[in-house]
DNA sequence: TGCAAAGTTGCAGTTAATGCAACTTTTGTG
DNA sequence: CACAAAAGTTGCATTAACTGCAACTTTGCA
């Protein structure tokens, strides 16, 4: 699994999550619109200048960006059985990252409900998932021996899937269930050509 | 067709395509960064405080947001014959909007092009899009006759729809014909569940 | 232990973005 | 045509997001 980290990245480590776990939970309390990049700093125990060291935008705390999430699902996609299709093999990759952590999937939920709260935040939210895109095209290609350049698949499949992940991540309940439930439905539709159902 | 405008409406309309080609045309020349407001707004001879009026922010302003199109796709959708398929109806919906007014058109490969240039943009081209949805979805809720509350169906359609024609502009070449083809080869590749080509 | 590399912080400066009030233009009605 | 109401534009003041830079602190490693 994880390499373990010297003392210098699990602080950094650290650090984010503290500065992103704040972010959210002031967010949440007050209202996106309503707290200042100070606001959150103070509540991480951080100068304000960090928190830009570690986000580009106020957004991206509140929503949580990770660059380490675009190359763990693009390593959880490469490692999937060959036998797997692109879909599948992109199904599952989701499925193990949305409940592997169970306190990663709960921030993961409290933002969706964040979103839904306020849609201001929804164009960021969207954003955030269009940033994995490039990583799973690539594995992908791999998997398919097929040039992104040349053939639309990869990004095709990728970029759909991601769509339809987003979508199954809008619907689910609570518990870990009810988005496996909710994640199957909409990679199953997608896999039959998205004929309406009836 | 677009019934008469009164006057203001009209200038209103001139306006924001002032500003936007304004903003688009800096944009390419200098760069999206290299830009400001009051460049833009000098530019299109509006005062700083007039591009807000049209623009919620400046990426806004030079790719171009429309909220009339949310309107015009939405209806484009609903007025397809009932007989087609969700998918079919919105890659036709697609079609028009997209090789509708070639000078449109032309912006809009514009924008493909600086997006491809300045990665930066991304997120904001993507959240752009996504400002479609719901649009869409009621028109697909009205012509399957299913509630987005309950089925997952109609956002799933319309977000993967959404997400092919995207691929589908990014892949295009000049020309009304290369991206007829890609919107064809894209959206066939959907309704036929994203098997692998050969 | 001590040097090099990496991370944190404060500071100064730019500019994006918003609210408000004054002013101008358009619309529609008598 | 006149003129009142409605809508649009502008300038001004203010806030807060974001950036570059240099000083300082902490960690990694020989």
């Amino acid at each position: 699994m994880a390499a373990v980290l010297g003392l210098r990245e699990r602080k950094k480590a650290d650090t984010r999550v503290a500065i992103s776990r704040a972010a959210l939970r002031l967010a949440i309390e007050r209202g996106p619109d309503a707290i200042t990049v100070d606001d959150i700093a103070a509540a991480a125990d951080v100068s304000p200048r960090t928190v830009f060291n570690y986000f580009a935008t106020k957004e991206e705390a509140i929503l949580g960006f990770d660059p380490n999430r675009k190359v763990e699902v693009g390593r959880s996609v490469r490692e999937r059985p060959a036998r797997e299709l692109p879909l599948t093999a992109l199904r599952a990759a989701f499925v193990e990252i949305a409940t592997g952590v169970p306190e990663v999937a709960e921030m993961s939920r409290a933002r969706v409900q964040l979103v839904r709260d306020h849609p201001q935040l929804h164009p960021s939210y969207v954003a955030g998932y269009a940033a994995l895109e490039n990583a799973l095209v690539e594995a992908i290609a791999q998997r398919t021996a097929l040039d992104p350049e040349q053939s639309l698949y990869p990004r095709l499949v990728v970029s759909t899937a991601i769509a339809a992940f987003r979508v199954a991540l809008d619907r689910a309940g609570p518990g870990r269930a009810s988005l496996i439930a909710a994640i199957d439905e909409a990679f199953d539709a997608l896999a039959g050509g998205l004929r309406p159902p009836r």
